[in-house]
DNA sequence: ATTGTGGCCTGCCCGC
DNA sequence: TGCGGGCAGGCCACAA
């Protein structure tokens, strides 16, 4: 599903948008359209414009345009993908469906050069917003030092999962990169967050930044080596200790009782 | 404030 | 063969 390292991928593929004049703009489903916006409003605030940068905030996507003109931000959910003149921004996404039925597209720009660039969401869990709120969203987990990870776990008695995908805290990492970070860093996900040790939370910050870099390299959140293992039945790639499974942070949770501790 | 829970969206897959 | 139920998880509303 996207987590940062997808919607990486969409921001760069978004970049071969940029500069090239909106004529229109296709919004077939008002649920998709956050924040009270609707499809005329969002017509008239890009239609004429054009995109002038891509960023990404976390798993947010977001795209400034010309002229003073509104930050457009596209959130994907866990099934959304970014196609752009046909080519989309990844090969694969768990959980989705790889048919390319076109009830799917929830939203689209269209370009005065006959091109497009659409928002593909089987299950409508994402949605498009303008001037989304960026400051809700806490450091991305990319480029997060360690006195800002410190910080983002300090005094908390939360599980280290659940604040690890805390987006108002840390922002990007969704529950596979998280499995595969602690799974990476030796650490137990039930531990609470703000009892890490200074040397506990350097490994932690060391595995944070490589798993995501190394999923951006690999094309996924789906691509850590942790997650082949992440099933009934299946045993730590490291040791071989049968994996144990749990709830935590509301979300399903694989991890290895012989060496996260 | 912090933390936890349930529900929403929909497609897919398993078992009957 | 069709169908029902469970499951996936990002995000939000809400409760304690």
């Amino acid at each position: 599903m996207p987590e940062l390292p997808e919607v990486e991928a969409y921001r760069v593929l978004a970049e071969s948008a940029l500069r090239r004049p909106v004529s229109g703009v296709d919004a077939p489903d008002g649920w998709f359209l956050k924040g009270g916006i609707d499809a005329s409003a969002v017509s008239a605030a890009l239609s004429g414009r054009s995109l002038t940068a891509a960023r990404r905030r976390g798993k947010l996507l977001l795209l400034d345009t010309s002229g003073d003109g509104p930050v457009l931000g596209l959130r994907f959910g866990m099934t959304g993908r970014l196609v752009v003149d046909g080519r989309a921004g990844v090969d694969r996404l768990l959980y989705s469906s790889d048919q390319g039925l076109s009830a799917w597209d929830r939203f689209a720009v269209q370009f005065a050069d006959g091109g497009d660039l659409r928002v593909h969401d089987p299950r409508r869990l994402g949605g498009v917003f303008l001037d989304p709120d960026e400051g809700r969203l806490g450091v991305d987990a990319l480029t997060i030092t360690p006195a800002a990870l410190r910080s983002a776990l300090a005094r908390s008695t939360a599980p280290l999962k659940a604040r690890l995908m805390d987006q108002a805290r840390l922002a990007g990492v969704g529950n596979l990169l998280a499995d595969e970070t602690l799974w990476r860093a030796g650490l137990d996900p039930r531990r609470p967050a703000g009892g890490l040790t200074p040397a506990e939370l350097r490994r932690l910050h060391r595995h944070l930044r490589g798993s995501v870099a190394d999923l951006i390299e690999r094309g996924g959140s789906h691509s850590g080596d942790l997650m082949p293992a992440r099933a009934a039945g299946g045993v730590c790639p490291r040791d071989g200790a049968e994996l144990s499974r749990a709830t935590v942070g509301g979300r399903t949770t694989w991890w290895c009782p012989k060496h996260q501790r």
